[in-house]
DNA sequence: AGCACAAGTGATAATCATTCTCACTATGGA
DNA sequence: TCCATAGTGAGAATGATTATCACTTGTGCT
């Protein structure tokens, strides 16, 4: 591929952490100055499409994004202290939602975890958490 | 409360689906064609602050929201094939998500189900879902 | 190497949902 | 009734994302 989506690619590793598509401007601009933000929204998409980035949801009105670590279906464990993102089976497989689904034929969904990662759970008093949903 | 609030509620009510900001300015200004955008914006998000809506979701780059009949947590079923959006209690009460949470204290959690209503998955040939993540 | 075509790039303008500003008005209590 | 306050409406402002377009790069072929 081209030099520009060699240096988003690296920046996706190198920040290892979930990122707005201005984070990564920041990262690929350290070392290649003249990427356009354009190239990187396009090889954002480019990589969701190949399975390669995972949008996980919205930080301050921008899309956040994380390198695809697991394959298949699976969930995202959002820190709310810190902004982690950890992958998470699925608890929804063998549990079918059986209670107000008049009719309702299942077939997808969505389910993302809110809480404290390792670091953040032992650092911070219990009152500071962000609750949601 | 003041004409506009009142007229924006009652065209809540008569939606009974869900709906964008855009869907309930057409439907308000059937009867008020005065009232303009800002206010039915400042008026759902009143509505929502005040659980008399929630948002569920996004469709074509615009908010989501349904008139709230269901108290505490719960969770919402989206047809995908005409849009309905339904109610249904929660899943994972008596399942904590026990794998790939390495000291992850999880405070909350998101959930939608998408799917096929009852009138949609008879009236339509199975090939026709958008499934969704 | 030389060439041709397709894909990618970068700057900039356009889009579009949502929010802000501000002067004006309706509301509801004293 | 009178006033303080919250609500209103029009339009401008914001800000993320996308489209445009002329230019460059990468690729495959000869
Ligand atoms: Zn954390
Ligand atoms: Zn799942
Ligand atoms: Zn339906
Ligand atoms: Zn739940």
């Amino acid at each position: 591929m081209t030099a520009p989506r060699r240096v988003i690619a690296s920046a996706v590793d190198r920040l290892g952490r979930a990122f707005t598509i201005d984070d990564l401007v920041a990262e690929v601009r350290a070392l290649a100055p003249s990427v356009g933000i354009a190239t990187v929204y396009r090889a954002v998409a480019a990589m969701e499409a190949a399975h390669a980035v995972e949008r996980v949801g919205t930080r301050d009105e921008s899309a956040l994004y994380v390198r695809c670590t697991a394959d298949g279906h699976h969930h995202h464990l959002v820190c709310t202290g810190c902004g982690l993102v950890a992958h998470a089976t699925c608890p929804l497989d063998d549990v079918p939602p059986l209670h107000g689904t008049e009719g309702f034929v299942v077939t997808a969904h969505e389910l993302t975890l809110y809480g404290l990662c390792a670091g953040c759970a032992t650092e911070v008093s219990p009152a500071s958490e962000l609750p949601r949903s």
